[in-house]
RNA sequence: UGGGGAGUCGCCAAGUUGGUUAAGGCACCGGAUUUUGAUUCCGGCAUACGAGGGUUCGAAUCCUUCCUCCCCAG
């Protein structure tokens, strides 16, 4: 139970259904726990005033150091290689659904259930993970990296259910966080000036940022590894002589060089990719999906699920084709593949 | 210290036969959306037109002095 409203009514409904819960709140992340950032007291003041009224215990745990070694190392490494990490899939697999999972069973307990818009089921032997009933809201893409041992733990008594449902749920039962605004930001972390706070994990390196059609400089950025593909803002390039009225964007990366490639206009063809390279790749069925088939993909969390197909998919490496050129490909990025509601899992863009 | 051109918001840039509140874009800031990072959307953003004088009912637009920059000659 993170204070929200989702793994609240997560909690309520599990009650409701007369299993026997115990509320978990996770503290992992307190490398800068300072005045601004300390939300987690305020959330655990949440979850406590939550799990009174649900009527269920909440002990607490940390996994800090796991989260660090597993999770924010990783992520680290990842921008210091220029890439785009996403650190919360990562989140799930090691933090949420590994160390969490083995502390509750650990603790007795047969399951664990949290508030993600998703869903779990057994289907001809096998645990199948499918997209939440509210598309608007569904996580599937996230917990991609999930296999069958997690999944066959784990409850989202949420996947069927509309965002407002869940609200009037809270609301109806007197929880006190029915209308709290939902946490985005990296999962524990939270919301930062993003740039500031990469800059105290990592160096800054500036450079010159150059426009890719001509090569000429046209700006300064501080680092690579503090933009990403696609990106628009943070480049202050402001009017630039005998260019177009347009915004740039981060087109690609030359970390040899240490040079950011920007080009104008959103719809700038070097913005797009038709095809991808993915490794890592981690499916929730035992069985690869196969090559040659019509799937559907995202590209990034909230991407609309465009058409592809996987050409070769070889052990732990795919290349996957889409129908439509997608927007802003970027490494470190995982795609994911879905086959109408089922997300078969996916790999991280090479 | 000869001649020519130019100086409008952080940047690019309209407006210069004088006339209500100085376009627009980019950047930036704020908000919405969002359990990554982005994208996207909405809002804000020059009583001021290099500086000082002057003409005029009225000037960024005319005159004048100065300052700065660029180009061509030297």
């Amino acid at each position: 139970m993170s204070g929200g409203v989702d793994s609240s009514v997560a909690a309520l409904l599990l009650k409701r259904q007369g299993h026997e819960v115990v509320g978990l709140f996770m503290k992992n992340w307190e490398d800068d726990d300072t005045e601004d950032y300390c939300s987690a007291k305020q959330d655990l003041e949440d979850a406590q005033a939550a799990a009174k009224i649900i009527g269920i215990e909440l002990e607490t745990a940390n996994f800090a150091d796991q989260y660090r070694e597993r999770v924010f190392a990783e992520f680290l490494a990842e921008y210091r290689a220029g890439r785009t990490p996403n650190p919360d899939i990562l989140c799930n697999s090691e933090i949420k659904f590994k160390a969490f999972l083995d502390h509750a069973l650990r603790l007795g307990a047969d399951r664990i259930a949290t508030g993600h818009y998703a869903q779990v089921r057994e289907f001809l032997g096998e645990y199948q993970l499918l997209k939440a009933e509210d598309g608007t809201k569904d996580q599937s893409y996230f917990l991609y990296r999930l296999n069958q041992a997690q999944l066959s733990k784990s409850l989202f008594p949420l996947g069927d259910l509309y965002k407002r449902e869940v609200r009037k749920i809270a609301e109806q039962a007197g929880l006190p966080n029915h209308a709290k605004k939902d946490s985005t930001g990296i999962c524990f972390i939270g919301e930062r000036r993003f740039r500031e706070f990469l800059a105290r994990y990592l160096p800054k390196t500036p450079g010159e940022i150059r426009r890719l059609d001509d090569e000429r400089v046209i700006g300064r950025h501080e680092g690579l590894s503090y933009y990403t593909l696609g990106q628009r803002e943070g480049l202050g390039i402001g009017g630039v002589k005998d260019a177009p009225e347009e915004p740039w964007f981060v087109a690609a990366k030359d970390l040899e060089k240490n040079v950011l490639y920007a080009v104008q206009g959103h719809d700038h063809p070097a913005l797009l990719r038709d095809r991808l390279v993915a490794q890592q790749l981690s499916w929730i069925s035992p069985n690869p999906p196969r090559t040659h088939w019509v799937y559907a993909a995202k590209t990034r969390y909230r991407m609309p699920d465009a058409a592809c197909d996987i050409e070769t998919l070889q052990g732990d490496r795919c290349e996957v084709a889409f129908a439509a050129p997608q927007w802003a490909v970027t490494p470190g990025q995982s795609v994911v593949l879905y086959e109408s509601r089922v997300c078969l899992g996916g790999g991280v863009i090479l």
